[in-house]
DNA sequence: ACGAGAACCTGTTTGC
DNA sequence: TGCAAACAGGTTCTCG
């Protein structure tokens, strides 16, 4: 998916949907990830946004009837905006859509079907299985170094995979990871519950710094992601070592080559000499 | 209880 | 050129 700057980028994209009432609302399949709810239309048409907002890789759309949209891109999950009517004749992997009346459309495409989109009361956002158990904002107070550092502590996977555990700080994904590891000089093959005291505050330092550049940049493109508008991102120009196998390492005085290894079936990307 | 790997899907790229 | 295999931003379930 997406991952955190992803998701934000796509609520900032998407911000004009605020004070709009839905004026439609369908869903073109019964299923994606999960299930749609059955009452999905009736709870949605009629109701006004009041809020976007993003939790980890959630994005959260309140309405003035006291429910709230959950939205997850999956992995090749997009929100496309249309501005003039008549609206496109929904795509085959267009499985969800919202009219605001006649200058404003929203369609949700996820061709892999990893994704969803879900409704649940607005207080009961804390209880929803979805969102209860994740781990801290990585912009919040309550992620910080000794925070990190003793849930690192607990786990005794590999530190790339620890990172990509969204309980213990949510909205990190593949990507992001591997620049933050890199940044960091740390191994992706070292043991989360070796993780140092110092190098817990330089993953905090890097992961804010990480994310908030690729929020800047608005996000990554790659196969299949793009910005609301249809613009596309720019981070992936940025990535140090993300899919950058067998490239010369970037730091300065070293010579070595960027590697590719597999962990728990997923790529992680690193310079074998720069990180310990 | 925990972690590695498989599973869920389709589309695109890579390799023979 | 053609086809099969590998691979892709995520999460959740099963199995050992």
């Amino acid at each position: 998916m997406p991952e955190l700057p992803e998701v934000e980028t796509v609520c900032r994209g998407i911000a004009e949907i605020k004070d709009r009432t839905i004026s439609f609302a369908k869903n073109y399949r019964p299923n994606l990830r999960i299930p749609f709810p059955e009452d999905l239309s009736e709870i949605l048409t009629g109701a006004t946004v009041i809020q976007i907002r993003r939790r980890a890789k959630f994005i959260l759309i309140d309405l003035d009837n006291e429910m709230t949209m959950i939205i997850h891109l999956g992995m090749s999950g997009k929100i496309t905006l249309h501005h003039t009517s008549p609206y496109p004749t929904p795509n085959k992997h267009d499985h969800f859509i919202m009219h605001f009346g006649d200058n404003l459309a929203l369609y949700y495409y996820d061709p892999r079907r990893f994704g969803f989109v879900t409704i649940c009361p607005t207080d009961a956002l804390d209880q929803h299985q979805f969102l209860k158990k994740l781990g801290p904002e990585p912009f919040a107070n309550d992620f910080n170094g000794p925070m990190l550092y003793d849930a690192l502590k607990q786990k005794s996977t590999n530190i790339k995979q620890a990172l990509l555990d969204q309980h213990i700080v949510a909205g990190l994904g593949n990507i992001y990871v591997c620049e933050v590891l890199y940044q960091t000089k740390i191994s992706p093959k070292k043991n989360s519950n070796k993780i140092t005291k110092k190098q817990a505050e330089a993953l905090v330092v890097a992961i804010r710094d990480v994310l908030n550049k690729a929020i800047e940049a608005g996000g990554s493109t790659l196969k299949d992601y793009a910005k609301a508008d249809g613009d596309l991102g720019y981070f992936q120009h940025q990535f140090l070592v993300y899919g950058q196998e067998d490239n010369d390492c970037p730091a300065p005085h070293c010579s070595d080559k960027i590697s590719r290894i597999t962990q728990s079936g997923r790529s992680s990307f690193y310079c074998p000499s720069c990180q310990k």
